[in-house]
DNA sequence: TGAAACTCTGCAATCCTTTGCAAAAATCGT
DNA sequence: ACGATTTTTGCAAAGGATTGCAGAGTTTCA
């Protein structure tokens, strides 16, 4: 039924090798000659199978993405990039997502290895130690986790996190809280990290958490950060941002007026919630095709692969209504 | 580098015949040879080449999926179900957004039919006549259309628009306005038709639009209800509710007190909104896993495929807090 | 012990393309 | 018009796996 490249060379009246160059080498192969094996190619609707090309040149025209979560807005964000940059470059998506399971993370590098000429890992949850078992099996690209000296797609969380610290100091914030993401995640250390060098003289910042990084993370979350008489709070991300902007619309504090959030990630949703999140972007689209990008460079640049295998993406505080000037502590 | 069923042959000192039965036909192999074999390659580090098998099964154990937009939260929800499914189905999946294009999408469709057995088309944005086009090409579920007798997994959204109605009318509203999606869309005419058979005598109903179905189409649809003085509004989906329940609070109409809200999707935003949306649940990962279902039973029965090609899921009414009693219209 | 009946294993063809090498055809210079 | 070049084309092998068929090995039974 599935019209082969023998099909079109019996119907052209040509060997399949000249067939084959028509598409592939079209210089090779004479003008008048080419023109009618296209011709009749189209006519049959003759699509070359990828995978007995792969099968002879090695390389498959896929790639593959995993993602630790669907139901992260985030994902799908950079997803798209990746999606859109690769179709671009004429490859192929094979998509994964490893239920935040860093086991089930090695298992679907392996399955995809074969398949695919490389594979972007977003925000892997694996460790050290796990992802020293799977370097090497096919050509990685990381996103959002720099191991070791492995081509990754940065975002400069820190730089992020000192304009939201900055943001809220210049507005008249002293007192502030972050709300710590998981202990584990890489993100996280990072944006502590940025955060420690954020903190200044006239900045008490006291850091709260664990906490999930979830919308459901948000509600204990803003209650511990009430408690603790700050007036303003940065989340580990959009999620928990709102699901502590939730818990303060609850209990009645109102926000900004009363307390200011910042969050990280800018997913769609942060300018859609009441009030619009100010929060931290990283340029999550840009970050798929950035590694879509490294990811090719690396597959077809053959010797000197010396070149820049790091791509560092600046973030941008993205100033939207949930956060203000704080309350005047006179009372006045 | 790759290792071969060739290298795993030598090493265990058998045939590659033998090393191949050994995998797909282990019964017709004995025991002690089997796990001969089974441990080299397990040693070895293993995995048969699936394109080098697809080759000559004809089946190649990818399954593709083609969505209209990453960036509308309804799908990466159903994409998250078909992910999970496929991967206990064991099925690797294709990812493809076609950006809300019919055109790109046909592209897509032929472009994945020769390396995957089937495809599942969700939301497709294609004309009946485009359609034709690509059936045949390989195997199809559709998502949410409903095209002929291709299989398809179809929510009863006509039954969720009743179920809306029947909430909002027992709530005393007496003039609601539907926010219609697209004039094209094949969901919006589903939920239109719904809403026609529910309306009863003593409902007025008001079409509005259509808006474009995104947060942004929100605003204007929610002037536009105001204007028209009713008590409710039913939006084509959650992304649209969003946008009108930010345009209410702006214009200081106080959600559900003033104005009852109902959204379609359950996006997962949905539950994070302040107010928490009242939405029609599509179920939307139960829709995925059902696609792959049907996908799976279509490719795996031989004969009388006359089965049940066709899934219909349940909608069901999610009350959150975006909806409440009308204001009381004699001002008491 | 030997023929019959199985059970296992190996050979070789096959799936669809690409590609090195050599044959055929076209082009060129004189 | 003819040999020397250069361009085009075709043959056949290869790539990794599956599978029909037949040979080898084992068991059964008389």
């Amino acid at each position: 039924m599935p019209v082969t490249i023998q099909d079109v060379a019996r119907e052209a009246g040509v060997s399949v090798s000249t067939v084959s160059r028509a598409f592939t080498v079209p210089e090779m192969v004479r003008d008048e000659t080419r023109h009618h094996v296209l011709e009749t190619a189209e006519r049959l609707g003759y699509r070359p199978n990828r995978a007995a090309r792969g099968l002879i040149t090695g390389k498959t025209g896929n790639l593959g993405v995993i993602i630790p979560d669907l139901s992260n807005p985030f994902f799908p964000s950079v997803l798209k990039g990746v999606q859109a940059r690769a179709r671009e470059a004429d490859y192929a998506v094979f998509l994964a997502d490893c239920d935040e399971n860093a086991t089930e993370e090695i298992a679907l590098v392996q399955a995809m290895a074969k398949q695919v000429d490389g594979v972007i890992l977003c925000s892997s949850r694996m460790s050290a130690a796990q992802l020293e078992r799977v370097v090497g099996t096919t050509s990685l690209v990381f996103i959002n986790r720099q191991v070791g000296q492995q081509p990754a797609v940065l975002m400069d969380a820190a730089g992020g996190m000192r304009q939201a610290v900055d943001h809220l100091a210049a507005l008249g914030h002293r007192k502030i809280a972050y709300l710590s993401g998981p202990r584990a995640s890489w993100s996280n250390r990072e944006r502590r990290r940025g955060l420690r060098r954020a903190a200044r003289q006239d900045l008490e910042i006291v850091e709260l958490g664990p906490f999930a990084p979830r919308f459901d993370g948000g509600p204990h979350a803003a209650d511990l950060a009430i408690a603790e008489g700050v007036t303003a709070i940065i989340a580990y991300n959009d999620l928990m941002a709102l699901g502590v902007m939730s818990r303060l619309a609850d209990r009645g504090v109102s926000v900004p007026t009363q307390m200011s959030v910042v969050g990280f990630d800018d997913i769609p949703m942060a300018g859609m919630a009441t009030p619009p999140l100010t929060t931290v972007s990283m340029q999550n689209e840009r970050a798929g095709r950035a590694a879509v990008d490294l990811l090719v460079s690396l597959l077809t640049v053959t010797g000197a692969e010396a070149g820049d295998l790091r791509r560092e993406l600046e973030c941008q505080l993205i100033v939207r209504a949930s956060t203000a000037v704080p309350p005047d502590p006179t009372g006045r």
